[in-house]
DNA sequence: TGTGAGTCAATATA
DNA sequence: TATATTGACTCACA
């Protein structure tokens, strides 16, 4: 109502972002969801007259929404969008006419393309040139989109578990072992990082509810979103502190400062870093063949992220080693080892600093 | 300068 | 064909 009220009072969609209250966006997206396929309404469609994205980021959104207090401003925005457009009782009634316009427009591209002589298709895509194939008038080179193969993922995989933040230096011997630029090493952990975060998100709201994504038992409760509060990986407080924490049954302390390596804690529990190879030369030599101790060290986050990237509708996380917890259980082992590894973080950037003023501790 | 957040868009997959 | 994945990019921030 306050949304219909912002509407009607001519804001903004930034002004409305702002003063928007608390959204469930796992509520927003699952509802979302029914609604394109109960009316049989495509993503693209949906982000590019809706929510003003594409039909990539729209897919991923829906899949994968954060908690709302883990969004910017800019990052709430299509939750807000979405919002607005549940609430509007012709929402699905204007999507279907869009959607019969974009069929007759392009019906109508069709006929007169056909009777050019040429297709449709073919017509639309060559708007874009990719090396090689650009149009005479147009110079303007594409670069091919980089596809990393399975090997070269897979070590940087294990260059992950080893060091979620390699150094400069780390990255250059990837990327000339690998074979790769820089950029692209660089890209691939600011991704996997990135991405890797996200499904811990969903985890911990599945940890400590039983709610979320994929599990059929109502709207995730916020308290259940709010598991992640002391998550900041940005070192910030989000606007809900103190009174957003109250009733989370997930120790929070020294949670902000686990962010950054919390991904190697399936290392932690693997038996530690040094115990195992933690050398590049490990994680590329012959691009580690199954059975090498370099394999197992890696074995850890990886089997974690793996399965829990598999099989976001269970909560349960398989350990690299030992039984089965219960996902409480597990969730506590986590975090301890999240911590672990954010002393061993902190240490190895203290050590890189020769001035022991500069030791941030 | 490095990082996270958000997104695009090419490509893979269902 | 629709949806999912993912490398690359921009931007804000510290």
């Amino acid at each position: 109502n306050r949304m219909k009220l912002c509407l009607s009072s001519g804001l903004s969609i930034q002004e409305m972002v702002a003063m928007s209250p608390e959204l469930d966006t796992y509520a927003i997206t699952k509802k979302v969801k029914e609604v394109l396929t109960d009316n049989n309404l495509g993503q693209r469609l949906f982000g590019e007259t809706i929510l003003g994205l594409t039909q990539g980021s729209v897919s991923d959104l829906l899949a994968r929404p954060k908690p709302w207090h883990k969004l910017s401003l800019k990052g709430r925005e299509p939750f807000v969008r979405m919002q607005l457009w549940l609430q509007d009782p012709q929402s699905v009634e204007k999507l279907m006419h869009m959607k019969r316009l974009e069929k007759k427009a392009y019906m109508k591209r069709r006929l007169s393309s056909l009777s050019d002589g040429h297709s449709v298709d073919g017509a639309l895509a060559g708007s874009d040139y990719v090396q090689g194939s650009q149009s005479p008038g147009q110079q303007q080179l594409k670069k091919p989109r980089v596809v990393l193969g399975p090997e070269e993922k897979e070590a940087l995989k294990k260059a992950y578990q080893q060091k979620p933040y390699p150094s400069p230096k780390t990255i250059e011997e990837l990327a000339s072992q690998l074979n790769l630029k820089t950029s692209t090493v660089i890209n691939w952990f600011h991704n996997y990082r990135s991405r890797i975060r996200r499904e811990l998100f969903i985890e911990e709201i599945q940890a400590a509810g039983g709610v979320g994504p994929g599990s059929e038992g109502g709207s995730p409760s916020l308290r259940g979103s709010k598991s992640g509060e002391g998550d900041s990986c940005d070192g910030t407080e989000s606007e809900g502190t103190a009174e957003t924490r109250q009733g989370l049954g997930i120790g929070l302390e020294d949670h902000r400062g686990a962010c950054k390596d919390h991904d190697m804690e399936a290392e932690s529990e693997a038996g530690g870093s040094n115990s195992s190879p933690t050398q590049l030369d490990c994680v590329t030599s012959g691009l580690s063949g199954p059975g090498s101790s370099c394999g197992q060290a890696g074995l850890g986050l990886f089997s974690l992220t793996e399965a829990s990237s598999s099989s976001s509708a269970s909560s349960t996380n398989i350990p690299a080693s030992g039984p089965v917890r219960n996902p409480r259980d597990n969730n506590l082992r986590k975090k301890k080892a999240a911590n672990l590894n954010n002393i061993i973080h902190r240490l190895e950037k203290a050590a890189s600093k020769e001035d022991p003023s500069e030791w941030e501790f």
